[in-house]
This record gives structure tokens, C-alpha cells and sequence, in this order.
DNA sequence: ATTGCTGTTGCGAACAACCGCAATAGCAAG
DNA sequence: CTTGCTATTGCGGTTGTTCGCAACAGCAAT
């Protein structure tokens, strides 16, 4: 799996080393499809190896993020959700804030922006971190129709 | 105080009161200068009456995020910071990974990238919740010269 | 093999944020 | 004033996440 050697490597460089519960974190984010908790990600490692802790997890969880194999987005459900990057790479999620539909969209639309903020503020943006709220195309219509124009009654 | 008339009407409209609670907690945030946290909130709101419980500055804080009189931004550090939006109103924040600090710009920036997530994908961005990660002028100035042209040794 | 160093883990406790519930307070109608 | 309704609160407990620490494991040098 290239993600592993690409984790394998990533770790050497900072001294830090591949061990077997990292292995299971990273392996069970590839089963997974989408989005998942942090209790589903714990409960599957459980599995495979019951002395696994939680908070071992969590520290796995944000060591991938560092490294850009993962990403976390909050939903606002206070739970954090995370989702391998294997194949697509980094990418804007467009989060609504209604439904809590996830949309995942390809950073380029940021590109204007994040030249933008450079030219006039000097901030680099961190274009594989951002999740935006507001509300999915269908979220939209329904509000729309409830508050601005109710269509029949 | 244009604020606390706002905040009545909308109460009002939907059917809530304005309580003791409610009007200390909002009269706190008009003392404070940028951010605070719920504990620094909290703290006030206690020195003018000790019985206001923590659940209720929550709460509160909760209503006049959805009535736009303040706003909450995620500095990353575990803990919710928020920002009363009086004058200035909603606006846009830029939030520097590595040194915290935060960069208020106004949400027009948005707009072309707004324009372009609804044409795309019918998605609606709610600008006033957007916090964007990376790193202000200072610390990027400092990581390149640090990661990529070592200036001079 | 032994020693020393450093990264890693599990464990327990801490922390911020939230929720459910029963008690209370405000308001309107009788 | 009394009654009934609903919003609001304080309280206690729960959840999700992080932290500190001591025990453990991997590796390099002796």
C-alpha cells in the first residue's frame, strides 16, 4: 500500500517510528468508506487488537493529519469525523450546516481567494484544512421557500 | 445600547425573553476588547451575580451566535473564543496556524468564491461562520526561510 | 548482551462543552 | 389574585478530547 510506505517515510524523517497500533489506525481508515468517528475508528482497532487505547488513536488520528493522509472535519455534531485522503488528496468540504451533508470539492476553487488573501494580508492559506458551513443546494431551496417566498398555502 | 434593543426584538419574535442572564452575559461581551473565552465570560458574568449558572452563559452565548450579535471562532486550542459583532458586524476570520492570531477581514473577499459554490454545486456559504486556517505573514515568512531557502549559514 | 537514550503506549485524570431534568419565573387569560 | 402554559434556569451528570506520567519498546553505541 503506498499509503503506508508514504506514512513509513513521512515518520522516519521526523525520527518517529511505524509501530503496529499506527499500522491498525491507518489500515482501518482504509476500510472505511467516507467519513468516520473516532469511536468507530477505536472500535475497529479494538477488534484487532483489544489493548489498543483511545487515546493512541487520537494521537495516530492527528499525527496522519500532519502528514496530509487524513483529514478532519467538524460537522458540528461534536464529534470530529476523519477521512483518508488516499486517492484525491486534499480537498475543500463544504459542510451544511442543516443537514450535515459533506460535500467534498476540489481546492481549486480556492486558488482566487488564496491569492488574494497573500496579495492583501500576507496570509497563506491552508487550502486542505478549510471546511466551509452553509447550507446544500437542497437545504437551500427548503429555507428559501419557508422564510422568503412561501410557494403555496 | 443599540445591541441589547436588537436582541430583544429578536427574542421577542420568537417567542424568548430577555432575562437578567441574558442581558449580563451580552453586557459582559461589550466589555470586552476582541475575544474571550466562555471561562473569561463567565467570570465576569459571575462577579455581577454569582448564581448565573456555566450552562446559561453557554446558551446564551449559543442565541446571539444565531441572531449574528457575536461571533465564535476555533483558535484550535481546545477552547471556543467569541467576539462581539457590534459595529463591524459579520466578517471573516484569519486564523494563523502556528501563532493564534486572528485577522478580522471583511466578508467581500468572499464573493467571488461564494458566487462560484453556488453556481457549481448550489451551495449557499454562510460567510459570517467562516474561519480560515494558515499562517499570517510573520510565520510564513518564517517557515519558508526555515524549510525551504535556509537565508544564510 | 548491556547500557543509555528517546519515542511510544496505556492508564487515569483533567478539561471544555453539552444535555436532561426538575424547579422556577414570567406572562396571559380567566 | 389565581391558574395554566411555556420559557428559562441551576444542577448534576455525560460526552468527546486532551494531558501528564510512569512503564515499556526500539535502536545505537559500547
Amino acid at each position: 500500500m503506498a499509503c503506508e510506505k508514504k506514512f513509513m517515510h513521512q515518520l522516519r524523517e521526523r525520527g518517529l517510528r511505524l509501530t503496529p497500533q499506527r499500522e491498525m489506525v491507518l489500515g482501518v481508515m482504509h476500510e472505511i468508506e467516507g467519513f468516520a468517528t473516532v469511536e468507530e475508528i477505536y472500535g475497529r482497532v479494538h477488534e484487532l487488537s483489544s489493548s489498543v487505547d483511545l487515546s493512541t488513536v487520537y494521537r495516530t488520528l492527528d499525527l496522519l493529519q500532519e502528514f496530509n493522509l487524513v483529514a478532519s472535519v467538524d460537522l458540528g455534531d461534536g464529534q470530529r469525523h476523519y477521512e483518508l485522503l488516499g486517492l484525491h488528496g486534499p480537498h475543500l468540504h463544504l459542510v451544511c450546516q442543516s443537514c450535515g451533508e459533506v460535500m467534498g470539492v476540489d481546492l481549486a476553487v480556492l486558488e482566487p481567494l488564496s491569492q488574494q488573501l497573500k496579495d492583501l494580508y500576507g496570509f497563506v492559506l491552508d487550502g486542505g484544512q478549510v471546511s466551509l458551513p452553509g447550507l446544500c443546494e437542497k437545504c437551500a431551496a427548503l429555507n428559501a421557500s419557508r422564510s422568503d417566498t412561501p410557494p403555496q398555502n
